[in-house]
DNA sequence: TGTGTTTGTTGCAATTTCGAACCAAACCAG
DNA sequence: CTGGTTTGGTTCGAAATTGCAACAAACACA
């Protein structure tokens, strides 16, 4: 059965009668209507209509056509109610995705999110590899560092995050501070297990500090965040996420050049969807009382 | 929601994964695809698929016109089997419509089609009024007199009801039985009330019988046969509805110039069908034992 | 009975649609 | 990292569909 346009001319003909009364709706020509009714018989071999000089009268197949192409009608037309209302409305999944590290970050704006609109579920997705919007996986990324610049996406500056040097109370207790950039030979540091990353401040850790005293490696900012709390040694932290914990020592204060700027990336298909558009406002009004740099 | 084939399209985009897929399906050039795909996403003003390098992938409103265009075309794929089906097979219903008089005739046929041929349902229209074809009110028409002549019409000889005279016993009783046709004029007759009636024995009542001597007119035949019973008269009657009732008299013997010719009549567009032909088949086969002139 | 309207049908021209070829990007395998 | 394969995207000429107009038949109404 191809050509389903031939099914909806010969429904419209059992439906009105006449091959002139399904021209009118369909907004075609009255031979188009015959054409179609012609092809469509000779395809199933079957006479759906009876003619006459009054008008088509339907068979028992043509009545059994129009029957089902009722019933597809009348589908077709709800899922066209649902599917252009879906485009306004902020309803059904937003999947969000970004690196493990920004969890922190996002969950509660996230959560936020989810209450104000709640035919919304949300999906956060995290993870070390990249989830990626062109393929549909995400709706809005969070990235962090260089401005990504893939054809499709469309990318806005987020906020750069405020990213300072930090050690526990009970390193300091044991090392002291250093007072001097030249004293960081004399002290441990906690960064990123790849010297290829390129987060900015480990770019800068990778070029100040000899390797050999970077003690604490590892993949997972989780990991290293946790590391430093623990006093493996300094290391790079968030001013939020410092101050969250009394028992942090700032070693020294954040500057420009460690600063990782974050960006909201969405994919250009979906980026004028009103969803997206809703959270892309949410999150940057979030934003406004975070580190900004 | 317009044009259906791009929905069917979309939906084989859907289902593939891939424009190239859908294409190999539908058997169009991919392009097509990509233009359908467009078009229908303009009309809904939704993003149906996010396109990316490895294929098309559906969107929740992608997702959503997948399910019902695969609900319809499961539906479409049923509705083909069984409207095909239906041209071979002998099932539904059958129509069959003739004039008033030929029911005790035709009513022990239909019966015995219907025993044949289980699936049928036999609907039996009868009427002063002719149900016509052309309208496809009825499948096949049983009409007497002159061969009727209309163009879209498949017109068969069927058979020659032998007629004669006959009177009941009563009558014969009463007013005994005319020897030579002049003693006509002495006896009472019954017979149509229009004189218009073009049934060939009422034509020869008509130019051989006296307007006066006919005592008893009706237009419906079956009540002229039972006042033809009761003794109100002499009429006439079928060779073989004057043999089932040992009562009656015969007063002349079936003449050619009397015999109502019966024609089988079907549209020509249901005449090929399986269904009509096994009627007529069944029909002429049974009639071979009735009357034949 | 005749005229006007409604209906379907057919031939021809115009528009739309389709398909082949080509291009570009991304993935895969060696 | 380089060539081959698969994917979508675009363009232009060709083919199919469509629309138009004229025609024919039948009905309705006067």
């Amino acid at each position: 059965m191809d050509n389903w346009d031939e099914v909806r001319t010969a429904y419209q003909v059992a439906r009105m009668g006449t091959v002139s009364g399904a021209a009118d709706i369909l907004g075609v020509h009255h031979a188009t209507v015959i054409r179609h009714v012609d092809a469509l018989e000779a395809r199933l071999g079957v006479k759906l209509f009876q003619r006459h000089a009054r008008g088509y009268t339907a068979t028992e197949a043509g009545e059994d056509l129009c029957r089902v192409a009722q019933a597809t009608d009348e589908q077709f037309s709800q899922l066209a109610g649902r599917v252009k209302g879906k485009g306004e409305e902020v309803s059904g999944e937003l999947v969000v995705t970004s690196l493990n590290g920004l969890a922190p970050l996002m969950s509660p704006t996230l959560s936020a999110f989810q209450e104000r609109y709640p035919d919304i579920t949300v999906r956060y997705l995290t993870g070390e590899r990249l989830f990626r919007l062109e393929y549909g996986e995400a709706h809005v990324a969070i990235r962090a560092g260089v401005a990504p610049d893939q054809p499709d996406n469309v990318v806005q500056k987020f906020v750069s995050q405020s990213v300072g040097l930090y050690a526990a109370q009970s390193y300091v207790d044991r090392h002291g501070t250093p007072a001097r950039e030249a004293d960081y030979a004399q002290h441990r540091f906690v960064g990123h297990d790849l010297e290829t990353n390129r987060a900015p401040f480990f770019v800068w850790l990778n070029t100040n500090v000899q390797r050999e005293n970077v003690v604490f490696r590892s993949t997972d900012n989780r990991a290293m965040e946790l590391a430093i709390r623990a006093g493996a040694g300094i290391g790079f932290m968030t001013v939020k996420d410092a101050e969250s914990h009394p028992d942090m020592v700032q070693i020294a204060p954040p500057r420009a050049e460690w600063s990782a700027p974050l960006w909201l990336v969405s994919h250009v298909d979906l980026h004028r969807t009103a969803k997206v558009q809703a959270f892309l406002k949410f999150v940057k009004e979030q934003a406004k009382d975070w580190d900004a740099a």
